[in-house]
This record gives structure tokens, sequence and C-alpha cells, in this order.
RNA sequence: CGGGAGGUAGCGCAGUUUGGCAGCGCACUGCGUUCGGGACGCAGAGGCCGCGGGUUCAAAUCCCGCCCUCCCGACCA
């Protein structure tokens, strides 16, 4: 992508209106932009750190059996009615909704009815089960207070995994392995995610966890084991801050944290109440055993931000990073822009993309050296690869970590494949 | 929903106390000089002063009502 032709630029500071790490960086450097509280567009940047959390996303749940479907956001009356969560709390003071009488709708806060209703229609024996399905989709709900930028919103991205099953115990397993899948996500994205016990949301006080990353700007507590075996949300917290973990025995902790997913059962309630049975062995209808495990999808895109920063700008994790490198040719002026710097950038950017790597290629004019790099620690792409005629004076090129000061003086016949490798591994 | 702060050019702000030409910086346009960590000079363009009403010869400024945003709290399937 040429950086002259991106329709984002970067702003020199900080919007009145945010206060919050994520929405101020990621407002300055061009990847969202703010509608309305707790409300966000993806601008291209965004847009594609979004793709690439919803990619790794997607690649762990199908390797769980998950089936990938999109539901509609509106959703009828009379599902919900069925559970009776239309007059709920849920239905009243979470739910958008929009159309009169008969024609009323909700916009989606959660899927369990409309998922519910859709697989009973294919479910009829235990042979048709288990079934694993999910999404990820814009979800609606109105926050009382919107805040902390992308991190609790009234839109917001997110995946909704449903699992069915024929039996508590497969049930079980089958939670074990979302488990282990979230830490697996969570990681790729660059975060350290302790496994905290929750409040169970009416169903059970068994089985119910958070996936919580230590930030300050967190707002949830937690109590948990620094060796991370351990971990309680304060809500429902029976250890406190000193106390011995009941696993390891080391002391305990205090933090605050942000949940950026959770995973828990919801038994039979909604299978019940809207009928969907299977039939076993002994030829007796059985209500299927559900579970829900939910991801925040932009919320991890603001928790990555909080996480991975400093001063000057964002420093992406390679592996949900907008751009692998960002290519970046100085001395380019009006004048001066057919000279050796501009070609050889241009040349290196096309073998770049050769290979397949991501580059972000800033070939705007008249832009002085600071200001690129500025606007590069503040984009922050994990590889910065400089052009200049310093550097080809020399007949190389300068290859920076953002994550790190020293900078590295490369050939340029080989940087296409020293940088290559650098990637790779 | 309670408490606090705020809304003036695309962005960040001053001006409001004491009513009297709508200002500054960044960004933007043109010319020139610069050219490895947010350069400089000159010229220029850009406004529903959140919205509605009121007071006044005159309102960004005073009065009344409303909307929006941020922070703290309550809330958070």
């Amino acid at each position: 992508m040429y950086q002259s032709k991106l329709f984002t630029k970067t702003i020199r500071e900080a919007p009145r209106d945010e206060q919050s790490i994520n929405a101020i960086l990621l407002e300055r450097a061009g990847f969202i932009h703010k509608e309305m509280a707790g409300v966000y567009s993806f601008l291209p940047l965004g847009l594609r750190v979004l793709r690439k959390i919803e990619a790794i996303i997607r690649e762990e749940m199908n390797k769980i059996a998950g089936q990938e479907i999109s539901m509609t956001v509106l959703q009828p009356k009379r599902l919900w009615e069925e559970t009776g969560r239309w007059s709920g709390q849920l239905g009243r003071e979470v739910m958008y909704k929009t159309g009169h009488g008969k024609g009323e709708v909700g916009l989606g806060p959660t899927h369990e009815e409309m998922l519910t209703s859709i697989i009973k229609g294919y479910v009829q024996s235990a042979e048709d089960l288990p079934l694993y399905v999910y999404q990820i989709q814009t979800k609606f709900r109105k926050e009382p207070r919107a805040r902390s930028g992308i991190l609790r919103g009234r839109e917001f991205g997110m995946k909704d995994l449903y699992s069915f099953d024929k039996s508590l115990e497969n049930f079980k397993k089958y939670y074990q392995k979302v488990k282990k899948s979230y830490l697996t996500i969570f990681k790729e994205c660059g975060l350290e995610a302790i496994i905290t016990e929750a409040s169970g949301a009416g169903f059970t006080k068994e089985y119910t966890h958070e996936f919580q990353v230590l930030a300050d700007s967190g707002e949830d507590e937690i109590i948990y084991c620094p060796s991370h075996d351990f971990s309680q949300n304060k809500e429902i917290a029976k250890v406190k801050a000193g106390d011995q973990c009941p696993v390891c025995g080391r002391k305990l902790k205090k933090g605050k944290s942000i949940e950026v997913g959770n995973i828990f059962p919801l038994g039979t309630k909604y299978s019940e109440a809207l009928k969907a049975f299977f039939k076993n062995k002994d030829g007796q209808e059985k209500p299927i055993i559900m579970g829900c495990y939910g991801i925040g999808t932009s919320r991890l895109l603001g928790t990555v931000v909080e996480i991975h920063h400093d001063k000057n700008g964002i420093i992406w994790p390679l592996s949900v990073a907008p751009f692998q490198v960002h290519l970046l040719a100085l001395d380019l002026t009006k004048e001066r822009v057919a000279t050796k710097v501009a070609q050889v950038a241009e040349e290196i950017y096309q073998n770049l993309k050769k290979e397949g790597i991501e580059v972000l290629y800033d070939d705007r004019q008249n832009k002085s050296a600071g200001e690129k790099f500025v606007d590069a620690d503040l984009i922050g792409v994990p590889w910065r690869l400089v052009v200049s005629e310093r550097t080809l004076s020399q007949d190389s090129l300068e290859i920076k970590e953002r994550s790190r000061e020293d900078k590295e003086i490369v050939n340029i016949k080989q940087a296409v494949k020293h940088l290559k490798e650098k990637i790779k591994t």
C-alpha cells in the first residue's frame, strides 16, 4: 500500500473527547473514527488489524470443529418471548428495539435464541450431535455508560460460539477444549490471558470462566496467582491478595484487568424454552446441553493497544499488525522524486510484495525524515525499512524493529531475503 | 440514572469574568529556502462559536430550555 494513497493521516494531538490510551492512539494513527460514545468506524488500517484478529480466531475455531455461520442482526420478538428475555432485564435494558407491534424486532445483543431455533430444525437424534457453531459479527448493546474507547462500546465486534451436546460429560470435555483454544488465540494476539473464575450467569456456579488480561485501564479486578494457575474475579473472590494460592501456594496478587473473553454453560435453559430436543437411544426426548463462548474482537484489538505501546505510539505484534513492514523512502521531494532513492524504494516495495510480505510504503513527497519516523512510530508496524541517500551511498538500507532501539544496516541486494527470514522466525 | 468537567475552522486551543470586527497553533493551497527524528519565510483559503428561545442598539460572552462528549459512581447477558 502506498502511504500517499492511504486516505487517513496521522493527527498530532490527542482528540479532546478521548481519554483512554487505545482510543487516543488508534484515532491519532488513523485506525478508527468515533461516531458517538461507544460507536466507532474502522478505517483501512484498523480494519486490517480487525481482520487479522478474526482470522486467528477463525482458524482456532475451525480446529475445534466450529462451523462458521452468519446470523441476522435483526431478531424476531417472538423468539425472545419464548425464553422470556424480551421483557426481562436483557430485553428491557440491553437490547435495542425498533419497529412497532407485530413488526417489532430487536438488534441482537447475543444469539442463543436464534441459533437454538435454527438448529432444532436439523437436530432430531443423538446422531445429529454434537454441533459447534460460531459467528463473528457486530453486536449491539445499550451500555448505560460506554467508556474506555473501544473497550466498552454499544456497537462492537464479537465472536460467539455455541455448543450443542447430548450429554453433560461431552459438554464438559468440549468446554475444556475451548478453554485451551482461547488461551492459544490470546497468546497468538500477543496477550497473556489469565483464566479467572467468575460468577455464573444464573445457570450454574460451576464452569464459568473469564479470560482476563492484566492492565491498569481494565475495569475488572481480579485476585490472581503470579503463575497464572489460579484466579478469581474480585466480585466473587473467596480469597484476597496476600493469601496463599490454593493450587501452588504462592502469594496471590490483586490487579486490574480487561475481560477479553468468557465461556459459560447454558445447561438446558434455551433448549427447553425453545423445545430443542433430541431422541436418545431409549427413544426419550432430551433437551440439548448448551454452552456459550464469547470473544470481543474489537475489544481485543483495543486491549492489544493498551498492552503494546510506548510514548511514541502503538507497537503491533507481528501477528495482528496492519502491515508487516513499513518501508520509508527519505529524501523524496518533488524535484528529486525521480532520483535513485525513489527507484530503489519502489523496486524493494515490489520485491517484498512478490514475497507475500505486507508492506506500507511511505512514498510521500516533501515530508521530512522526522515526520516519517514519527508517523511510523505512531502507526506501529513491527518492521521498519529505511532507504535514503545516506543508505544508498553504502549500497545498503536500514532495518529496525519497532520494539527495539538498535538498527541494522543490510546490503541492498540481500535486504529482501534477510527481512523475509526475520519475519518468518 | 447521580456527581464533576467540557462543546469556538478538519484537529488541538484562547477569547466568556467585565456584551462591542471571530482569533492562535497544527493540518490545507501557492511561491521560495530546507532535507535522518513532527523545518522556515511570505502570501492565501477555511466558521451554524453544539441546538432552540429570551434580554439588548449590539450576544461566542448574560438568562431559560434542550442535545452531545469525557471522567467518577450505579449498572455490565
